[in-house]
DNA sequence: GATGGGGCGGCAAGCGCATTCCATCCAGCG
DNA sequence: CGCTGGATGGAATGCGCTTGCCGCCCCATC
């Protein structure tokens, strides 16, 4: 990439490079008007574009956002990233983006890339797992975002905060509530925009039994997910709140695949509900699961909301269209993505994301 | 973000910095062993991460890759992103992100920021318009795209080639077939990932003839749209290749609401012809429109396949759980990308996208 | 044992730009 | 009229790294 370069155009207007960089690149020293005119006539004529690498190493600041999710495809982080690119575009920043699978190696493979190219910040959004497999992972990917914030980096967490050998614990049975995790300052220093996952599936679940359901099971992530493990908790302790018993946890993979395996298992529980007169009312822990899980009813002839009850986690975009209806605890991703790019690039702790209960169709009461 | 630099780790294994390069980062020539584990050695304990921007300013090439696309949170793109990132993975590239509403000024300030970028490559997805009011931004995007290839860089478009003057002809009525269109060179020398949207429109449009359907309505995107417009035209070729008559076109938005729109608009069409003992045939020219028209038809008490048939286009990861299963033309979008990545990358041709029509549910011949 | 060649470090020159410091010029003031 | 101070353009330096070139040493060869 051979391209004009500033000193040409200095030559071209006949003035200096330094001249010529003051007029076309914000300057607190702008150059006479007569000046600056021919810099810029120079400028148009021969084309010139600055070169942002070297700006970025003259200046010690690069411009660029770096975005690491899941799988871009998955339509919770693409409405993120949306988002996150909205902002980056208004900030005039340039958006860098990594795809990692969800695997922490990936995952500081994608922050070391970034860390190279000098990120102003980065947004690392995606569930963390404190699975026993993930923990040297989890670890490595710790020393990694402590380098770039020594660095100087900004880097901000959707959802949770990463794991540190200590925190590995928070994610199991007995750990601290939502609020005392997001209290504790992350050990790597990053700022975290929280999401207040285990407060919506209580919600979820109190709105549900307010509803009459008094059945439930939950087809949730692989045991270790983050995400998956707090959003179970909550939605048992809202259970427990009205008096309960507590659902019953079927464990598959966190996609739309691993909600149609759960599915098929639970087939003969929603049998036996309906053989008793009453629903079974699922809670898949997102989405695409629940989406999974409404696929494998039907094919088995069990329509949702005549035959079971099911609510998912995110409201995704895919749901505008879905069939039935199906309540879910909508989250404002793209918004998410916005607030958490703004937040990264600024240093400032993010607002909280707000999160809201929607009953649709799914969880109608019975029709007949 | 200031961090450790070569020197610092050059001066720490006590060798110049030189050597340091050469032994970090991959030269043609290695230094010897001792040396290589002390340089190694400092390098780790220090934490050294090398500088991108640097080495980019130093090699003039910064692994960079482009991506530009209509909207991050539309599945067809996300799909295509998804490709392109894995490729870009795989290749040690790193992945720039713009999103641009399809505007094509939006779109030249994207290809500004990656020439600014010295990204390597830049692959530009999306329709093209050949709407009048884009003309002044068709071409300066034109003028963009050259002066990033002047540059040296390699730019390649997913679907049709750049708009020029001449070209924006094209997508009118009477214009040159895929083939003619594709074998001129396109003026800005960018490469092409062809995208056999006409012919695989025929196709759907003969296999719906042949299932049976005689009576068809389009629904298209705006005037102008090159996809939209190309795929009618195939779609009508097919018709009139089985003696059929041409299928009344009806424009709105190029999304799920322009499908919606369009959908309440058909409800009388679909009446009438359930009142002649037929069903009307909707060919909606992308998925998202068709599961527009859908959720409207629902909405009026119709349903496919039963009250009317309607067909899409390009097959999105959306689909599989859409309800009744979606009649539509495939496209490997995530393949698309990742031969669009590597195309772009290496400067060699593309092959052309492989497509199939996927008949499903919503095509059914009526039940009763 | 002298000579040529190959292998290997180091030196230094940039890559394109921002920015500090300096020289210059002119206006204004005493 | 001489001096000072502010404004303005230019020269020089450095951001962190790569790489062509030079010089050294050691070994093989005659």
């Amino acid at each position: 990439m051979a391209a004009v370069t500033l000193s040409e155009v200095a030559r071209e207007a006949g003035v200096s490079p330094a001249t010529a960089s003051r007029v076309l690149n914000g300057s607190t020293r702008v150059p006479g008007a007569e000046i600056a005119e021919k810099v810029k006539a120079a400028a148009v004529s021969l084309g010139y574009i600055p070169n942002a690498q070297a700006q970025a190493l003259a200046r010690s600041s690069t411009g660029l956002l770096g975005l690491i999710v899941h799988d871009i495809a998955d339509p919770y982080f693409s409405s993120i990233a949306r988002g996150v690119q909205s902002a980056a575009r208004e900030l005039g920043k340039t958006l860098l983006l990594s795809c990692t699978e969800g695997t922490p190696d990936e995952e500081r493979l994608a922050v070391e890339a970034f860390t190279s190219r000098r990120a102003d910040a980065i947004v690392l959004a995606g569930s963390r797992s404190t699975n026993d497999s993930d923990i040297p992972g989890n670890a490595s990917l710790l020393r990694e975002a402590d380098r770039y914030l020594a660095n100087g980096g900004h880097l901000l967490l959707v959802g949770h905060p990463l794991i540190s050998a200590r925190r590995a614990e928070a994610g199991r049975p007995n750990a601290a509530p939502d609020s005392a995790r997001a209290a504790r300052p992350d050990p790597a220093n990053a700022l975290v925009l929280a999401i207040p996952n285990e407060s919506l599936s209580r919600d979820l679940a109190l709105a549900l039994a307010d509803r009459g359901f008094s059945r439930f099971a939950i087809v949730a992530g692989p045991e270790g997910l983050l995400t998956s493990d707090i959003r179970v908790k909550g939605f048992q302790h809202g259970l427990e709140d009205r008096g309960l018993p507590a659902a019953e946890v079927r464990r598959s993979a966190f996609n739309r695949d691993g909600g149609f395996e759960a599915g098929h298992a639970l087939e003969e529980a929603v049998r036996s509900a309906a053989a008793e007169g009453s629903r079974l009312c699922l809670f898949a822990v997102n989405d695409r699961m629940a989406m999974g899980v409404v696929a494998a009813m039907r094919r088995r002839g069990l329509e949702a909301p005549a035959d079971y009850a099911i609510a998912g986690f995110d409201d995704i975009n895919t749901l505008e269209d879905f069939v039935p209806g199906l309540t879910t605890v909508r989250l404002p991703l793209e918004e998410i993505g916005r607030s958490a790019a703004v937040a990264a690039l600024t240093g400032e702790d993010p607002p909280p994301a707000q999160g809201e209960v929607v009953l649709r169709e799914s969880t109608a009461k019975a029709k007949h």
